[in-house]
RNA sequence: GCGGAUGUGGUGAAAUUGGUAGACACGCUAGAUUUAGGAUCUAGUGCUUCACGGCGUGUGGGUUCGAGUCCCUCCAUCCGCACCA
């Protein structure tokens, strides 16, 4: 065989091993380019051809940023933490540490099959007892730190309490699940669990009685992010609510922060929609309505206080905390059962059935804060207990859940916008005047939003709001294969395990179920105490670890801290990072919640983790479906590598389409690609595969071919638009090989432009040219634009913009001698019959149009 | 329902600011070489027509000398969110 892949390629992949070509400079005067994957979790399927997309993509990046004379970072490792391993654990015994080693080793080796160029010394492994250490002393960092609103960042818990010494909660801005205010005084006067207890109110990793996920299947709780569809997203298991005490992170303090932040980093338009929607800010006002004849008042939000005139009824959530207490004796029995029923639908149910509106009267009336009136109260399961403050007042003409509610149950629907119509939903209107209204009368929505809530405050009945869906994530899953969270309980208190404490070792135990009384799996350790007090036995989540592994790799001494402070400043953020779009509500966020965190507590220069990200497409198999074992269709790149090879494989993916779409898999026209690479070989070679190149100099066609292939790949690497890059090297090569060129002059830079793409080939050519060391090494070919000036122009003419013959001409030559050329060329003549030309368009090096 | 993305040959796909639609490949057809197969090379390949030509970028309209590209309308597919007040 000519090009013998397999040779090389293994030649090549020992040399960059054993030379580390590939390692990060520690103190560089370089400018610094940090490119990362998205690290993979180990499963024991191994990989398949989809997933080395992105890394490939990254890789040539890398490759052809080093050629620029970048200080380029490009690490990899693993998420090692993660269900799938311990799931294999409980059926089989086997120590999860165990089975995911063995599924690391095996994605290594497929990794360096395919001649990537990552800096191997700087690898993490979540699970490994060294990373999670740091994971832990993050989470404690959180433990201690509460937000202050007013100075918009985290501070310590030291200061909240030295705060509460000096002057109690009153001047505190702090986001807290907290309604309790307190004096100085009353605050020395507590004791400690009563101290306790309220900064954790305040901590921005809490624990805390609230309604989680609960997974019976899974064993665990999850968090919003990993169901699907009221699924488990791992396993598509049952989920339902339950109240359950758990550790949760108050990502609701960066709420505004991580929406604000979308605004100075570039993801996709689509990602970024994803995560603005998921934070789900919305501006409007809460207001307070008394019941009559009662000391209650129900809380409200609206993002139209402008219609509060409209507000005909009130509607609770059914498990509103206020409902039992204000139902009349006559309708109490009805408002149980609709309760009960409303509590028997499951989630899915309920959303299948968004349609079907329903509700009871509670037999109380509220009073309208500016008229008066009593309105109705009634409870219906269209209003979400998780949302705002689980109660709306109804205005049926401006909102169309409010209007079907109305309907159906026969209130009034008072219109409160000039022109509204209500008679066959509700009118949303947000231009006209506001009428029927007192005081707002005349103004337009706009103003009236304004003027309502200013009226509403001076009132002292409530104030301008802005709300997020954002909930809180939940941090605590009941499983074995996970940090452990550094806290254990003494006298009813949570208290951080001390930070020289930590790694706190995951303890060996005998079974990786959950203990009889249904405990965690960590239950089962033999002594799991801390100075002779139990730990806490839940785990933390897979997304904790890989929140901050982007910073552990700008460490490679790892000898201070999660990474030494040298190596933050100098590596500061993931310049591109890679990886799928399914990430986009659960890591891209949490990692941008952790990195603000860290930024505010002193430890980073910036506070966004990846300035650029691309997603990367899927690679469906050819039938079209995802690439599974379960429907038999995956193709393993070992079978690809070993039959065409890694350069081969690389140049394939990247040729299959945008690197952003989706996109089937076509095992047939790899032979395209490859017989490129063979081409591209015998470029380099005679007809004895001896390597024969002439020193003559390069003429005007070879130069074009040349320097027009530089210009197109350098703009497709930059637009990452790798595909077209593919198909310029191949017009590249059929040029060059239709003028029978052998020139050292055009191959040596081609052999360079080509390496990022094809590593492997261009090593072993720029080696047999001569070169000593590795082509990585080498400068990035000079584009010269002198090289692309034609001396003749081939002008496609049209009529009526119909492209009907080509005539080359001189390409200085001037626009109304170009016309008048065209005009008397016979072809011209044909298609004018005899007619005179209205209007002759002219575009110099470009087209020439005549309208008849 | 809301938001985002995508619609181009038999297939994967190209097409800078509006300027030759289908580059580059796969596949297919014919030929050369070969004992044969594989490999390689040459020519052809959007649809239609004997041909001149006509028609062609999801649909319908518009702007323009000229539209895959800009504007409006509708349709389809995929993804995300989904009673969010």
């Amino acid at each position: 065989m000519d090009y013998n892949f397999s040779e090389i390629e293994k030649r090549w992949q020992s040399y960059w091993s054993e030379q580390k070509t590939f390692a990060a400079d520690e103190n560089s005067q370089k400018e610094k380019f940090y490119v990362l994957d998205m690290f993979p979790y180990p499963s024991g399927a191994g990989l398949h051809v989809g997933h080395p997309l992105g890394y490939i993509a990254s890789d040539i990046v890398s490759r052809y940023k080093r050629h620029l004379g970048y200080n380029v970072l490009h690490p990899m490792g693993y998420d090692s933490f993660g269900l799938p391993a311990e799931q294999y654990a409980i059926q089989t015994g086997q120590h999860p540490r165990i089975t995911t080693e063995n599924n690391i080793a095996t994605y290594r080796r497929q990794l360096d099959l395919i001649g990537f160029s990552y800096d191997w010394d700087r690898e993490v492994k979540t699970s490994d007892p060294e990373y999670y250490k740091w994971t832990q002393w993050i989470f404690l960092q959180l433990f201690n730190s509460w937000y202050d609103k007013d100075a918009d960042k985290a501070r310590s818990i030291e200061e909240l309490i030295s705060i509460f010494d000096k002057e109690g909660s009153s001047k505190l801005n702090a986001h807290t699940d907290s309604e309790i205010s307190f004096t100085a005084a009353e605050w020395q006067e507590m004791d400690e669990k009563e101290q306790a207890d309220i900064l954790m109110d305040y901590r921005l990793a809490y624990l805390s009685d609230s309604f989680v996920n609960w997974c019976p299947a899974l064993g665990t709780v999850l968090a919003n992010d990993e169901i699907k569809d009221g699924k488990s997203e791992r396993g598509g298991h049952p989920v339902e609510r339950k109240k359950m005490k758990q550790w949760s992170m108050r990502i609701t303090a960066y709420a505004e922060r991580l929406l604000q932040g979308l605004d100075k980093i570039d993801f996709s338009d689509a990602l970024k929609e994803i995560q603005r929607n998921w934070i789900g800010k919305s501006e409007g006002a809460s207001i307070r309505f008394k019941v009559a004849d009662r000391e209650d008042e129900i809380e409200v939000f609206t993002t139209r206080p402008d219609t509060i005139f409209g507000a005909s009824f009130m509607v609770l959530a059914p498990e509103h905390p206020l409902v039992d207490e204000i139902s009349s004796k006559e309708q109490s029995k009805k408002v149980k059962a609709y309760q009960k029923y409303a509590a028997s639908r499951s989630e899915r149910e309920r959303m299948s059935e968004v349609k079907t509106v329903s509700g009871e009267f509670t037999g109380a009336y509220a009073i309208h804060p500016f008229t008066n009136e009593a309105i109705p109260i009634w409870i219906g399961d269209y209003v979400l207990a998780g949302y705002g403050t689980g109660a709306v007042m109804a205005v049926p003409s401006g909102d169309q859940r409010d209007w079907g509610f109305a309907k159906k149950f026969g209130l009034e629907i008072p219109p409160v916008i000039e022109g509204q119509d209500v008679s066959e939903g509700a009118d949303d209107r947000k231009d006209g005047k506001i009428v029927n209204s007192d005081f707002l009368n005349g103004l337009s929505v706009q103003d009236a939003i304004k003027k309502s809530i200013s009226v509403v405050e001076e009132k002292g009945i409530g104030k301008g709001k802005i709300n997020y869906r954002l909930r809180d994530a939940v941090f605590s899953r009941q499983r074995y294969w996970g940090e452990p969270i550094p806290i254990y309980f003494k006298d009813g208190m949570a208290k951080a395990i001390p930070e020289n404490e930590l790694p706190l070792r995951l303890p060996e135990i005998d079974e990786y179920k959950p203990t009889e009384t249904g405990e965690p799996p960590l239950a089962r350790a033999r002594d799991w105490s801390f100075e002779g007090n139990p730990i806490e036995t839940s785990t933390m989540p897979g997304w904790a670890g890989s929140s901050w592994y982007l910073f552990r790799y700008m460490d490679l001494e790892r000898k201070n801290g999660f990474a030494s402070e040298e190596s933050l400043k100098y590596w500061e953020n993931v310049d591109l990072y890679f990886g799928g779009a399914e990430h986009a509500t659960g890591h891209l966020l949490y990692s941008r919640f952790w990195t603000k965190f860290l930024f505010d507590s002193g430890y980073l220069s910036t506070d966004e983790p990846f300035k650029k990200l691309i997603n990367q497409g899927m690679i469906l198999a050819s039938d079209g479906q995802k690439m599974s074992k379960r429907y038999g269709n995956v193709v393993n790149p070992d079978d690809i590598v070993a039959q065409y090879g890694a350069d081969t494989l690389r140049l394939f993916e990247m040729f299959l389409g945008p690197l952003e779409q989706s996109k089937p898999w076509d095992t047939d026209s790899i032979e395209g690609v490859h017989r490129f690479l063979r081409k591209f070989w015998r470029l380099y070679h005679n007809d004895q595969n001896e390597l024969e190149l002439s020193d003559e100099a390069a003429d005007k066609k070879e130069l074009r071919s040349l320097h027009k292939c530089i210009k197109k790949v350098s703009e497709d690497i930059e637009s990452f638009s790798f595909n077209t890059a593919v198909s310029a090297f191949m017009i590249c090569v059929n040029e060059l090989q239709d003028l029978k060129c052998n020139k050292r002059s055009i191959l040596e830079p081609l052999c360079i432009l080509l390496s990022p793409f094809a590593p492997h080939i261009s090593e072993e050519l720029s080696s047999k040219m001569g070169h000593e060391g590795s082509i990585s090494k080498l400068p990035y070919p000079k584009f010269n634009e002198a090289h692309l000036k034609q001396d003749e122009v081939k002008y496609p003419v049209s009529f009526n913009g119909k492209m009907r013959f080509m005539l080359e001409l001189p390409a200085d030559m001037p626009k109304d001698q170009v016309e008048e050329t065209v005009l008397s060329h016979e072809n011209a003549q044909k298609w004018l019959e005899g007619k005179a030309p209205k209007k002759v368009i002219v575009v110099p090096g470009k087209i020439v149009n005549i309208v008849v």
